[in-house]
DNA sequence: CGAGGACCCTGCAAGC
DNA sequence: TGCTTGCAGGGTCCTC
């Protein structure tokens, strides 16, 4: 499941291979890739030219001459510098050097286009590795429910998926359960220290690969290796030796420590 | 307006 | 062995 540090990891790569190229054509394999007709987005891409390329949360956003083509790779989608196609290939674009692949074989994900970026993309809240301790402080303050659903929530903090949120929370000591408002100044600090220092690791380690994770290149990452409760249930924790718990929380398995994460 | 639940999608694992 | 059921979870949308 692409979270911030593997979207991070495709960008990086993708960056100088995408930027200046042309787009040729384009195909779409599957219409639940678009939010509206096949035609329109062919005819809007074709013979643009990729500018830069960003990550915004969980979307990638590629800067056209004129425009923008966004990327979201839902659960199981995937960016790759390849050619040919595969049996979950959902769009091709063929450009003046290379091809780039949409691989997806969930359909969550969804490639968007226009002259903006799109209104989710802009609705997104602040960057974790960018937000100062103090506004992420002032942020958490102002919400009564459980920590773990907000730091899921993308128009609060865009870029912690399910994987990325579990391992902060036992970085910091906390309970997923934990109301927001509730959280003193102490452990606010503590908490985004835990998301800075997990997710800049995770980069390093270019991502984490869960069920089918890889880069454009088709390269696993390694974070998971580093994993201390995420799909850990029974296992011991790493810090205390308490077996892992797993409950669900916002519809989400939530593995977490009963010893070390505290309300 | 915020919080929480249903739903979309498909491969895979578990259970009968 | 072979079928059915349920789970995984990104995001959106709806209700309370």
């Amino acid at each position: 499941m692409p979270e911030l540090p593997e979207i991070e990891t495709i960008v990086r790569e993708l960056t100088p291979a995408l930027a200046g190229r042309l787009i040729h054509d384009v195909e779409f394999l599957s219409r639940l890739v678009l939010l509206d007709s096949a035609q329109a987005a062919i005819d809007f891409l074709r013979g643009r030219r990729m500018a830069s390329l960003i990550r915004r949360g969980k979307f990638i956003v590629c800067r056209l001459d004129r425009g923008f083509l966004t990327f979201h790779l839902g659960m199981t989608g995937k960016l790759l510098l390849a050619s040919g196609k595969g049996p979950y290939t959902r769009a091709v674009f063929a450009l003046d050097s290379g091809n780039l692949r949409f691989d997806d074989i969930r359909q969550f994900g969804r490639i968007e286009w226009g002259e903006c970026v799109p209104a989710r993309v802009e609705r997104l809240g602040a960057d974790p590795l960018s937000i100062s301790a103090s506004e992420f402080i002032r942020q958490i303050r102002r919400h009564s429910g459980h920590i773990k659903p907000l730091l899921l929530n993308q128009t609060f903090l865009a870029g912690l998926g399910n994987i990325y949120t579990d391992e902060v929370l036992h970085k910091a000591g906390i309970h997923p359960r934990t109301r927001a408002m509730r959280l003193g100044r102490e452990r606010c600090v503590r908490l985004h220290r835990a998301i800075v220092e997990v997710l800049s690791l995770a980069i390093e380690h270019r991502g984490s690969s869960i069920s089918d994770y890889v880069d454009a290149s088709g390269r696993q990452g390694s974070f998971q290796l580093l994993h201390q409760v995420y799909g850990k249930p029974g296992q011991p924790c790493p810090r205390c030796g308490t077996p892992i718990r797993r409950i669900v929380i916002a519809q989400r398995g939530t593995c977490f420590c009963p010893a070390c994460q505290k309300y």
